[in-house]
DNA sequence: ACCCTCTCTCTTACGGTGTAAGACGGGAGT
DNA sequence: ACTCCCGTCTTACACCGTAAGAGAGAGGGT
C-alpha cells in the first residue's frame, strides 16, 4: 500500500464510474482497505484529485526543437491525448491549477526554447497560457458529458446549426479536425513581437 | 417564490461562498424556507445548476455586423466579462453544456453571419466552437481557484519563468493582455477556407 | 354551510459523504 | 520483557441530496 497505489486505483475508479462514483469508501473496498485508511497515505481527497490531475498531466510530453510552431503543436496534441485517455477526470483537471515541480519544469523548458524563437519571457508564458488553455477548454468540451440532448424541441428553427450538424459536426474525427484547425489558427496568429526574430534577440539584460 | 427567485438567491449564495458552498438547505434558509420546499419550484440541485450557467450566459451579447472577427472578439469579450463577474461559477460554467433554446439561438445567429462573411455552416460552428471553449478555458484558469502557492519550495530554479513573473506576468492587466492577445491570434488565423468569400482579407500570411 | 381539490410548505427519514479521534494488534529495537 | 511506532480499523459527527407523505390554507361548486 503507498500513495501511489491509492492514485492508481482511484484513477481506475474514475475511469470506471466518473467523477461522481469516487468517495474514500469506495476507494478503500478498491483496495481491500477501510476507507479511513487511506489517510494514513493522502491527507484528504482533495490531495488525491491534486494527485491524480498531477499523474495524468505528467505524461504530457514536449519535445522543444526545430520550428516553435511544429513541437507546440505537437504539445497541444499531446495535452489533448492525455486528458482523453481520462475524461472523467476533465472536470477535475478543469478546475485544478498544477504547480508541481514537474510541470513548472515543462513549462520552464518550452518557455526557453520559445524565448530562443524570439519571444520575450512574457510573451513565451502568453503563448504557452494560450494553447494550454485553449486545449483544455476544448477538450472539456469534447469530452464532457453531452448535451441532455432534450427530445424534441431543439429541432432545426435552426437552420444553419442543422445545415453543419448533417455536414457531421459533433461527430469524433469531426472533434479532432476542429481542434486541429483551431490549434492552427492559433499558433499561426502568434509570434513574437519584436519583429527580429529567425536568430536567437539580444536582450539587454545579462543572463 | 419562484425559480427565478431561487435562481438568484443561488447565484448570490455562490459569489458568497463558493460552489462547494451552494447546499439546498442553506439556498431555503437564505430564501426564509424548508430545504425542501424548494423542490416545488426545481427538480434538483443539478436543475439548479444549470438554470445558473443559463442565466449568467445569457446576459451575453453578440451583435454580428459589421467585419466578423471585430464583432466575433466582442463575442469574445462579453463571454470573459460575464464569466468573471461570478468567479465561483466557473467551475460549473466549465462542466454543463448549454443546451438551451437561447443559447441556441445566440449561436444561430452568430453561425449566420459568418456564413455571410464566407464561412461554410460547418465552418461558422468551428468557429464558434474555437473561440467560445478557448475563452472558457482561459477564464477557468483565470478565475479559478489560485494555485496553492506553496511556500518556497517553488522559488527560482525556473529563469524564464522567473523573469515572466518579474515582468509582471499574473497581475490582473497581464490576464487582459493575454486574453487580448490570444484572442486576436485566434481569430486573425481563421478564415473561410474557400478563399471567394465577401468581404474578407484575401492574404493568406498572418499579418 | 359543506366538502373537495389544488397549491404550497413542512416533517421525517434514508443512505450517502468527508474526516476527526482514538483504540488495537503486531513487529522491531532495546 | 517492555516499549514504541506503524498501519489498520471502529466509532462518531455533521453535513449532504432527496423520497414520501402529512398538513395548512385558499377557493370554488353545490
Amino acid at each position: 500500500m503507498s500513495r501511489e497505489r491509492v492514485l492508481e486505483a482511484a484513477l481506475d475508479l474514475i475511469d470506471r464510474e466518473g467523477a461522481a462514483g469516487l468517495s474514500m469508501r469506495k476507494l478503500g473496498k478498491e483496495l481491500g482497505v477501510e476507507a479511513m485508511t487511506l489517510y494514513y497515505y493522502v491527507p484528504n481527497k482533495d490531495a488525491v484529485l491534486d494527485g491524480l490531475v498531477e499523474l495524468v498531466l505528467s505524461r504530457v510530453t514536449v519535445e522543444p526543437s526545430g520550428d516553435w510552431r511544429v513541437w507546440a503543436k505537437a504539445f497541444a496534441e499531446s495535452i489533448r491525448a492525455e486528458l482523453l485517455r481520462h475524461p472523467a477526470l476533465m472536470p477535475v483537471v478543469a478546475i485544478r491549477p498544477v504547480a508541481t515541480p514537474g510541470a513548472l519544469g515543462m513549462v520552464e523548458r518550452a518557455a526557453a526554447a520559445l524565448t530562443r524563437a524570439g519571444f520575450t519571457a512574457k510573451e513565451a508564458l502568453h503563448v504557452i497560457n494560450a494553447v494550454s488553455t485553449f486545449v483544455i477548454g476544448h477538450t472539456l468540451a469534447e469530452a464532457g458529458p453531452d448535451s441532455p440532448e432534450q427530445p424534441d424541441l431543439d429541432l432545426a428553427d435552426y437552420p444553419v446549426l442543422a445545415r453543419a450538424v448533417a455536414d457531421g459536426l459533433g461527430t469524433p474525427e469531426d472533434h479532432r479536425e476542429r481542434f486541429d484547425l483551431a490549434v492552427e489558427a492559433l499558433l499561426s496568429g502568434l509570434a513574437p513581437r519584436t519583429p527580429a526574430a529567425g536568430t536567437p534577440a539580444r536582450t539587454r539584460t545579462a543572463r
